[in-house]
DNA sequence: TTGCTCCTCACGTCACGTGAGGTGGC
DNA sequence: TTGCTCCTCACGTCACGTGAGGTGGC
């Protein structure tokens, strides 16, 4: 089961405490037996778990069903909810994908450095080098990754 | 500092306390003060965090400098840590995609049982009613979140 | 019978959150 | 002087990780 879906014996274990998970029943030695539908279940579990949604907010959407006496109060709960976190996670995603922007930005401009020949100025004159083109820009994240800051009186 | 920077008070000392920021000095009464350096220092590990980096991994990266003795050594360094962490960034954005495209098929779906006339059904029956077109497919996310599976015999 | 896997406590960890009770600084 | 903010312990929390010591099942 944990092998199944690529998460730990632990996790397991910790689901069904929780109650995420139902074993289906034990054996005489007290080993866990699992269902089909229960893997389904621990797959979308720590796909929301990595996509950064809190246990509390998974069982909402899990348990939603049987919290509501109405099928059409339960569907609007769960649109409500999937609305809410898709939107944030669309926003998690576009963060991302700016940050590792930015970070490309400054890896590629430290690649420069994996050979330099001025060796006297580490660490406190790094900044100003020769290998700077004129008027060329060091990324900001960079200016901090390498505290470039320092350098400057 | 901690509002400038979106985080919190805590978080703040707590990075203080494990070495990431340093405050400039001490007000008589204990109060912290911190420069404009550190400010940048705290967003950059803030986005780091929220990029699913440890504190660990950011430590890494800005005491590379420091922990090197030449500069091609830390650049080097730096540069195989970044794009080692870039990758899984790219890779975390692009699941996070993936799934929030799954879930707005799922919320869409299930918009549809928001205004459900069939309330006899609920909560067991729910999968196979009259709105359901001839040869429809449920997405396999709904199946999940709204126990469907329990329903076939 | 021999390994390998699974079991149950139970304490540890990471990154903070959350009061309690007290002082600082405008 | 009055609030509001910041301070230091110190315990709590979330989602598991990590042994220790023991049993199961092929």
């Amino acid at each position: 089961m944990a092998r199944l879906s690529g998460s730990t014996l632990r996790t397991v274990r910790f689901y069904e405490e929780t109650g995420l998970l139902r074993s289906v029943q034990r054996t005489e030695g007290g080993h866990r037996l699992f269902g089909e539908r229960e893997l389904h279940r621990l797959r979308l579990v720590a796909d929301l778990r990595a996509a950064g949604l809190s246990l509390d907010d998974i069982r909402d959407l899990l348990e939603a069903k049987l919290r509501h006496d109405s099928g059409t109060r339960a569907a609007r709960h769960v649109v409500a909810r999937l609305a809410g976190q898709i939107s944030e996670m669309r926003h998690r995603a576009s963060v991302l994908e700016r940050l590792a922007v930015q970070l490309e930005e400054t890896r590629s401009f430290l690649s420069r450095c994996c050979e330099c020949p001025e060796t006297d100025g580490f660490p406190d004159t790094c900044g100003n080098c020769s290998a700077l083109r004129e008027g060329e820009e060091i990324p900001a994240l960079l200016e901090v990754l390498w505290h470039l800051d320092l350098e400057k009186p």
